[in-house]
RNA sequence: GGCCCCAUCGUCUAGCGGUUAGGACACGGCCCUUUCAAGGCUGGAACCGGGGUUCGAGUCCCCGUGGGGUCACCA
């Protein structure tokens, strides 16, 4: 058999972390199995601009190399893959579900529905609807319509009996047919239902394997219904844990994002993410600047292929120490068996850790690749890049080493290089420069560094640490002044490199320019 | 509330009857000291509870407890 597995996300208008962690699973299983991994989107319900509400997802599974072989923009054998567009599918399929008796008209108007669910509420009894306004032939059928009401269908699930299903990564699970709902697949006015389009659709596509949230457990039975009343087979399920709140076992939301602030590693990650986004002239408060959602990320400068193996420990393990997986690594060893059926909390901390990783193995070109656009984007930068600016920061990239944890970083270490007057932190011009004594170890600085041979790293630091020694001073006394003279803030790469990387005469320049702030 | 799922360090997890309960992130301490979400070393930290089964239970069974998901003419 084939294996052929789907992601099938609603127009929303973003991707969501949870989403990403379902696509990719249903992405590695299609791959280690040489099979398809299917592009559906689910628009029934849209009224909404669907293009639009799309295109942030479809960017963002491609940025993290989450291909798809039929789908939205590459087509395939079994399209449309819009869920809205094959509305005649699923009427088709619900007109059999009506012929065969497993699914009937339905004419009872909500509040007459309401009365009855209040009612069984009331008894303490579990709601099961009546039928009483159902219409099982079409005689039923034309009074009802006299009366001036309208019809949905629902599925006429089964009064007795269990279901039992095989779930991949829970093992056998069973349902009463008794506690499942009739539910509505069709409206009145012809449309349909997600359930019923989804396991028409599903079929069509000839999914093999459903790889889904644990959320769609429950509905298992009403799909599994309408899959069996329609002659299907049922597809193997697998249902994953949800991927949860920082630190709880809730279910990850969009919308919550201001009470995970609260967590103070969620923060963190969000208020670096500002920072750089405030740089690259980014709506740092836009809806979607949010770390559950992938656009962050991309934004920011993360690695893609670090979200990628970040979320696949999500819920799945190899074993008791493999951490790091290439994408062929990560395709070959993964099963649907390794996958843990608790819910997994999602970690901004430990992603950083995975990013941390694979940005520090990066070479400097490819680390200037990533950077460089981020540059241009806050304007330190022209476009196209000059060849001395490119020069420049390449230096930087190799001076700051693994203190770059995001491509974004390169903003906060290379911009005072990049300017000719980079603005004086004032802290930092307080706590190191204006105190007694700092205003002549600058000027001699100026002198001796005036007199180096070659302006390179070894020789600056020869140089400062004998004026250090010959004033009787820590080496740290001297660096920290110069630092903030030089940078204008107290954080950087290592200050040797710093002033080769200036180079003498805008070293000295700016020494000179500090003198005043001294004190 | 009904139904379903889940339960090992704060977090992600390893463990598939006999382990000093392992790793990673985070955290603490120490070192380095030229700053840091830089680097090095190091430490503390867990089997939800109660019953069984068994020579032996984190591991199997049952019951509690706790957490979560789901119960739409949303997807």
């Amino acid at each position: 058999m084939t294996v052929r597995t789907r992601f099938a996300p609603s127009p929303t208008g973003y991707l969501h972390i949870g989403g990403v962690r379902t696509a990719l699973f249903n992405w590695i299983f299609a791959r280690k199995h040489g099979g398809q991994f299917i592009l559906r989107i689910d628009d029934t319900d849209a009224e909404r601009n669907v293009d639009e509400a799309l295109a942030p997802i479809l960017s963002g599974l491609r940025w993290l190399g989450i291909d798809w072989d039929e789908g939205p923009g590459v087509g395939g054998p079994h399209g449309p893959y819009f869920q809205s567009q094959r509305a005649a599918g699923h009427g088709a399929a619900v007109e059999r579900l009506l012929a065969s008796g497993h699914a009937y008209r339905d004419f009872a108007r909500p509040d007459e529905l309401d009365e009855e669910r209040k009612a069984a509420q009331a008894a303490g009894k579990p709601y099961l609807y009546s039928r009483r306004f159902a219409a099982f032939d079409d005689a039923a059928a034309a009074r009802f319509a006299t009366e001036g009401r309208t019809s949905v269908v629902r599925l006429k699930m089964p009064r007795e009996g269990t279901l039992v299903i095989h779930d991949a990564v829970r093992g056998r699970v069973e349902f009463a047919w008794e506690r499942e709902q009739d539910h509505v697949i069709q409206r009145a006015d012809g449309s349909c239902l997600y359930h019923l389009a989804s396991v028409v659709d599903d079929h069509d596509f000839a999914i093999s394997h459903v790889i889904r949230a644990e959320e769609h457990l429950s509905n298992t039975p009403r799909q599994a219904f309408i899959a069996m009343s329609l002659g299907y087979p049922l597809p193997a399920y697998a249902h994953l844990p949800l991927v949860a709140e920082p630190g709880s076992r809730t279910k990850l939301s969009k919308r919550k994002l201001s009470q995970y602030l609260k967590n103070h590693d969620f923060k963190q990650v969000m208020e670096h993410g500002q920072r750089i986004a405030e740089r690259i002239g980014l709506a740092a408060d836009a809806d979607t600047f949010n770390p559950v959602i992938v656009d962050f990320y991309r934004e920011v400068g993360y690695l893609p292929w670090a979200i990628d193996n970040y979320m696949a420990l999500l819920g799945w393990s190899l074993d008791d120490k493999t951490e790091f997986f290439s994408r062929d690594d990560l395709v070959r060893h993964f099963t649907l068996e390794r996958i843990n059926s608790s819910p997994a909390s999602f970690d901004p901390k430990k992603l950083w850790a995975v990013q941390d990783h694979y940005m520090a193995r990066l070479t400097t070109d490819e680390k200037l690749g990533l950077m460089l656009p981020f540059l241009v984007r806050a304007r330190l930068v022209a476009e196209p890049p000059p060849e001395e600016a490119v020069a420049t920061v390449r230096r930087v990239i190799e001076a700051s080493g693994e203190r770059l944890k995001v491509a974004g970083d390169i903003l906060g270490y290379a911009d005072f290089f990049l300017v000719d007057e980079p603005p004086m932190d004032d802290a930092a011009v307080k706590q190191r420069l204006a105190k007694p004594g700092v205003r002549p170890l600058l000027e001699r600085a100026i002198a001796v560094l005036g007199g180096v041979d070659v302006f390179h790293p070894a020789e600056i630091e020869a140089a400062c640490k004998g004026i250090a020694d010959a004033a009787g001073l820590k080496i740290g006394d001297l660096i920290h002044p110069i630092r903030v003279a030089v940078t204008g803030k107290s954080v950087g790469p290592g200050l040797y490199d710093c002033l080769a990387i200036l180079g003498r005469e805008k070293s000295l320049a700016r020494l000179a320019r500090a003198l005043p702030l001294c004190g």
